[in-house]
DNA sequence: CCAAAAGTGTTGAGTATACACCCATGA
DNA sequence: TCATGGGTGTATACTCAACACTTTTGG
């Protein structure tokens, strides 16, 4: 666990206090999610701008302290409420971040996460420690806040390996979608195009969907639409 | 990063000072580290006795609080030496616990690690806030304390997922061995018996070892000894 | 010469890839 | 009727799993 076999500070005999006391960091906690959605211009990253602090201007990811009685996901929850007004992405923490001197004000350590969402245009407003948020295209991020870029690496090297192996393109899917949509939010994260016939096929073979009996209607021939049999993520039987 | 845009608190008015004061936790921050080795039994935990704390007589990982100026790497680094006198295991960060209820006595975020050494017999003595420590054989962890368990579950995975895609298992031998040798250890951590000549044309088909001119000589046939060519873990190139 | 571990190939089944044409609809 | 995206099958290459005998050494 955390504090495997050490004593509470209280607990301590006076001279193991006094010389703990001073080893011991207290690091605040804090968590930033890597927020992705698939847009029109493939894959995108939602970004904030800085309003205040030593980093004021620059663009970073939702983030925030850890709050008193919080979770480390009920931290990433909340801190992504704040900065997009979303509720219920999906969230997965990636890996976390403590070199002392990442902040350079003080010690921080931070829980990277990552999160998805079917929709690019369900972000709402930011509060106001941001000046603003906007989504970059994966090729184009800007210059980023403390190690976000490291961040904004492990994040996409995380979905893109659990792409191929779970069912987490539901994340970035509506409950029901075409085919075509579902290749799209495969090669957009892949960056890659796949051929269709063999997409359709692998697809099929995992047997996560299930065809619903509405149509999608549009301009041309209509397509059928598609729901994923189970909307939480998990690893496909590979058997 | 980190606190993504949060004020430090000490340029905040006084009024926000005072509300997020209260909200802010400060949390301890603790790594954990879980130990493998291959032994006699197969795949084996390192497990320390707590000496003192609440959780005094259960069994535990190698943790500790990290120090003033510490990155995480070098606290659980330093855990370990503590633990066990090692000073050179592959050292691989896993997942951060930080329920805070998960230590009864104060809010703890452990980050916990995964360490991969050559051979049990390695360990030298622990520090004295643990009153002992011994291997454990995988299927025989006895209750552990806070969350460990999890941790052990967490590490086993991720152990069992990078043997198959990355080099890792160098981290589990000496610089030299036979093939049997190499066989043993995915044998142990996938917990499956393999096909000799199989295992053995996959593992070429890799191009991870060379071939040292050295031979093992025993009780019968010897037996050529191989070297991984990157004794760096990195992913297998998979074309 | 015997016991024990080291070393070595082939076959068959299943899986993955490459590839092009017809269909249904709205405009 | 035409333009557009939706939907489908096959042939081939490759990969993976099953399987048993010979070799080399020490005792």
């Amino acid at each position: 666990m955390a504090n495997a076999g050490e004593f509470p500070i209280e607990n301590r005999p006076p001279a193991a206090i006094a010389h703990e006391a001073a080893a011991i960091a207290r690091p605040k906690v804090a968590v930033d999610t890597v927020l992705f959605a698939v847009g029109g211009r493939g894959l995108e990253y939602y970004l904030l701008q800085l309003a205040g602090g030593p980093n004021a201007g620059k663009w970073a990811f939702a983030g925030g302290l850890v709050r008193v009685g919080e979770t480390l996901d009920g931290a990433a929850r909340r801190a992504l409420r704040d900065a997009s007004a979303l509720t219920n992405a999906y969230l997965e923490q990636l890996f976390s971040f403590g070199d002392p001197s990442r902040d350079p004000t003080s010690h921080v350590v931070s829980v990277a996460y990552m999160a998805l969402i079917d929709n690019p245009k369900r972000i709402g407003a930011a509060s106001s420690k941001y000046s603003g948020g906007r989504w970059f295209a994966a090729g184009e991020l800007p210059e980023l806040a403390y190690d976000h870029s490291l961040m904004a690496e492990y994040a996409l090297a995380r979905l893109r390996a659990k792409l191929e192996y779970t069912n987490i393109a539901c994340a970035l899917l509506p409950p029901s979608f075409t085919f075509a949509e579902l290749e799209e939010v495969y090669a957009a994260v892949l960056e890659r195009p796949l051929d269709r016939r063999n997409f359709r096929r692998r697809i099929m073979a995992m047997d996560l969907l299930r065809r619903t009996p509405e149509q999608r209607r549009g301009a041309h021939r209509p397509a059928a639409l598609y729901a994923f049999k189970h909307r939480s993520v998990r690893a496909i039987q590979m058997l």
